[in-house]
RNA sequence: GGGCGGUUAGCUCAGUGGAAGAGCACUGCGCUUACAACGCAGGGGUCGGCGGUUCGAACCCGUCACCGCCCACCA
């Protein structure tokens, strides 16, 4: 070993290789399901890079992983990448500049046809996932590269991609066991729609943002006679309003209900009922139900039983008027006409603008409008309001589900707790059925296909489902089972369905995809349900909830028996770091720079849940143990003789205590505390052994007593176990330190006090360490070096501890350099009187 | 609006009923044959406020304030 730090590249990537050859993490398939750890590893999200995040929450994973496997257990840790989905999408229509046009045909290669400069060309299906997968293969590559320089102990041979064949073949199959079972359903409904990415999005895609928007009071009439004003920050909805609402108790407009009201504009004869969802307090307190401004619409469409009059396009442009036999049912269906013709085609910002200034014009508006802000609904990673539209999608209930995914819940430990109450929340909050399809390209495609009708329609309630032996499959490019490609799209033939799944859909069933799920019955009963699922907590309602729903509904299961919650990395004004703020440290940064080890130490001194602020402070100090740890070791192998038995009175006092010690952070890490071993194990590390024990035993080490060099020994040889899950790289290097084989301290067994001689501490120790730390302070006050000799050493005190000091006495001497001692024994006072008198012989300076 | 966390030294954080802690930063001393990318010693806090329980409260209870996160039907 060199003292130099330079060498730690080289010791990472010597460790690094030697793991890999020599398979020190790799899964044992024929150990019992009772022997066995089983991480349920997040897949990250391939595209772009890792972030802080990740090395935080994976390291994380990867400290329990590596104290379980010490313990003895077989570890299952493999690693996923979840490839499919927008992301990877978005990434490659910026790459190559492409888009996806199903109708397309394939093209074998791409780069002949490619397109103008500058000009977006547009691909087939199958041409723009293969440059889909050949983005995510590239970042694949780099991801697996950072997380083997974090020393991830995962075993790289047990790897999926969430589109490959497998993830591709347990998503379908699971979903035609759903379908069989009537826990999915095709619904034509209003849906939550983004209309630039034009695809559905689920309840847990969506996040609330909040908007300035304008009040605007606009003008109904009454048939009848009379009038009343609603307010709405909508108002281009107008043309869909197909009712109107108020509380039943709000006296205001007790007088309306039962009659119907007159759009403005419009002049469409609506209901007007009352309502309990309606506040009497806000706007106006009455307000018109469109078709469909929110999920409150969704539902008072549905009371009302009339046709919807849908004017927002998916394309979140305003529709043609189409509904119905008739365009309008207006009073003056002609100007309706009009008013809308000039709303026709417009995005629905413009038509806001358009429909106001008419209203205005028609003397239907009241009043300024008023600026609220108020929160309004996005899919969290779009950038317009999410809008309800009339779809086509497939959807697994869950609203009637929710005691079940509650008491799963229950049967799952949170690490900490506080996090199972917040996935109870949302599946309290839950207020739809979960929509897995969207309308994408690069996902597992969903395997039906639908027979067309004799009259060319496409007859959805006839489901075609292929036959598990040809899974994976592709609607879009295979034909059904009784069918033959030439009878697609044709009358009595069968159309694709062209949707795939919601990436949560697959990565639902992560657990099952590395199980070997429902085939491999043996390697399944082994690896399922698995043993701990990491993440951290903004995916609690995404992943988590949906990998709990997966399970129960497909066999009752729980996924896992632990979760363990990663907190966020924060910077320095505890905002959450992201690229759009500026304020990212590169993972390859920090490991450059103080190496893997001191990274993990800084992850490690979080605990589970709790937001950490980036602190390059930690890191230092990490490097600072790393460099401690080896020069401690270079000092105890250096040592000549052959260790005996320990006897000496301080030894056995300083191997008492690392006895408590060992039982303390064993006892952290089965408590998932793996803050507060780091924090036992670094104090001990440092106070006990660096700092008085490695000074105390100096001179009888050199002189080769054999009770103070097996104290060493045995010493270095359990801390560094201790250390072992926290700082895999320094710890291999000092464990092999001699060895001609290389023999890794990963697959060693986690120290236990029965290492140690059964002895109990008299407390010898500390009582020499009092006395050391009273002799320094005189000559820290003195200001003369740590060796200046000591004249006289005068120590009253107690009997007993007058005792143990004698007992240690000659450590004590040696380390101070005392040259004459005064020991009396006294009962006046209870702690040790310690008097220093320094030799006369002035320092020099 | 509802829920969950947090508030301890200049900074980052431990500590959950029994004499206020660590690391960093700061001050002083010291090149000591493991370590100057270091060591030794030291200064620094009425534990967010106010009530209460208790022999005793940073810790338990109540209440308020502030910070953060999650959720909520966008009129």
């Amino acid at each position: 070993m060199t003292k130099k730090p330079s060498d730690l590249p080289e010791i990472e990537a010597k460790w690094r290789r030697f793991w890999l050859e020599s398979g020190t993490y790799r899964y044992d398939a024929t150990r019992p399901r009772s022997e066995t750890f089983v991480v349920d590893t997040p897949p990250p999200t391939v595209s772009g890079s890792l972030h802080i995040g990740h090395v935080f929450s994976f390291t994380h994973t990867d400290l329990i992983t590596r104290y379980k496997r010490m313990t003895g257990l077989n570890v299952f840790y493999p690693m996923g990448w979840d490839d499919n989905g927008l992301p990877t999408e978005r990434r490659v229509q910026n790459v190559f500049n492409v888009r996806c046009d199903p109708s397309l045909p394939y093209v074998a290669d791409l780069s002949l046809e490619w397109g103008r400069e500058g000009e977006t060309m547009p691909v087939s299906r199958t041409n723009f996932i293969e440059l889909c997968d050949q983005v995510v293969q590239e970042d694949e590559k780099k991801f697996q590269e950072l997380f083997q320089q974090l020393a991830l102990s995962v075993d790289w041979n047990e790897t999926y991609a969430t589109i490959d064949e497998r993830s591709r073949y347990v998503s379908q199959l699971s979903f035609l066991h759903l379908l069989e079972k009537g826990l999915a359903e095709l619904r034509d409904a209003p849906t939550m729609w983004d209309v630039d990415f034009q695809t559905a999005v689920a309840q847990a895609e969506v996040e609330d943002r909040d908007r300035d928007g304008t009040f605007y009071k606009i003008r109904f009439g009454v048939e009848g006679g009379g009038d009343f004003l609603i307010a709405t920050t909508r108002p281009e909805l107008l043309p869909a309003c197909i009712g109107v609402t108020a509380h039943p108790d709000d006296k205001r407009y007790r007088d309306l209900i039962g009659k119907n009201a007159i759009t403005p504009l419009f002049g469409a004869p609506v209901p007007i009922i009352a309502d309990e969802a309606a506040d009497p307090e806000k706007g106006t307190g009455i307000l018109m139900i469109c078709t469909f401004g929110d999920a409150q619409d969704v539902e008072w469409w549905r009371q009302l039983a009339v046709p919807a009059r849908e004017v927002i396009a998916r394309d979140g442009t305003i529709k043609p008027a189409t509904w119905g036999d008739e365009p309008w049912a207006s009073i003056d269906p002609g100007t309706a006409q009009t008013h809308h013709d000039k709303l026709t085609g417009l995005s629905i910002n413009q038509a806001r603008k358009s429909i106001v200034q008419m209203l205005d014009d028609a003397g239907a508006t009241e009043g300024e409008p008023e600026k609220i802000r108020r929160p309004v609904k996005f899919f969290e990673k779009g950038d317009r309001p999410l809008e309800f539209v009339v779809s086509r999608q497939w959807f697994i209930p869950v609203m009637d589900k929710k005691k079940e995914l509650i008491d799963q819940g229950r049967k799952i430990t949170w690490h900490p707790d506080m996090f199972r109450k917040r996935y109870e929340d949302w599946v309290e909050g839950l207020n739809q059925d979960w929509c897995v399809s969207r309308q994408r390209y690069f996902g597992v495609p969903i395997p039906v296909w639908y027979e067309i009708a004799a009259d060319g329609t496409i007859d959805y309630d006839s489901i075609l489902v292929p036959a598990k032996e040809s899974l994976p499959v592709d609607p879009f490019e295979q034909a059904p089972p009784g069918y033959t490609e030439d009878q697609r799209g044709k009358p009595g033939g069968f159309t694709g369905d062209p949707d795939v799944f919601d990436t949560w859909a697959t990565s639902a069933l992560t657990p099952i995809i590395t199980s070997g799920w429902p085939d491999d019955t043996e390697r399944h009963d082994r690896l399922y349900p698995t043993s701990l699922r990491p993440n951290a907590h903004e995916i609690i309602r995404t992943w988590d909830f949906v990998t709990i729903t997966r399970s129960l509904l497909e066999d009752g299961t729980i996924p896992w028996t632990d979760v363990a919650i990663s907190g966020w990395v924060l910077d320095p004004d505890r905002k959450k770091m992201s690229k759009s703020k500026g304020n990212v440290v590169l993972p390859t940064d920090i490991l450059d720079e103080f190496g893997s080890d001191a990274v993990r130490y800084w992850s490690a001194s979080a605990r589970l849940g709790v937001d950490t602020a980036f602190d390059a402070g930690v890191l230092r100090e990490g490097k600072r143990l790393v460099t401690k740890i080896r020069n401690a070791s270079r000092l105890i192998l250096g040592y000549e003789g052959e260790p005996g038995e320990i006897q000496h009175p301080l030894d056995v006092s300083f191997v008492a205590r690392l006895r408590r010690v060992v039982d303390e952070v064993t006892e952290q890490w089965q408590d998932w505390n793996h803050a507060g071993a780091l924090s036992t194990t670094e104090s001990w590390f440092w106070n006990d052994l660096t700092d008085n024990y490695l000074e105390l035993s100096k001179a009888r080490a050199y002189a080769g007593d054999p009770s103070a060099l097996s104290t060493l020994l045995r010493s270095l040889n359990i801390v560094l176990r201790l250390f072992a899950p926290i700082l895999p790289y320094v710890t291999e290097e000092v464990w092999n330190t001699g060895r001609d084989e290389p023999m890794s301290i990963h697959t060693s067994r986690w120290p236990t006090i029965d290492e140690l001689p059964d002895v109990e501490d008299d407390g010898s120790f500390m009582v020499a360490v009092e006395v050391l730390s009273a002799i320094r302070r005189t000559k820290s006050e003195a200001k003369v070096s740590i060796k200046f000799p000591v004249d006289r050493l005068s120590i009253t005190g107690p009997s007993g501890k007058i005792e143990l000091l004698r007992s240690v006495l000659d450590d004590v001497v040696a380390t101070g350099n005392v040259e004459n001692t005064e020991i009396v024994g006294s009962e006046d006072n209870e702690d040790l009187s310690v008097d220093v008198t320094l030799s006369s012989g002035e320092k020099t300076a």
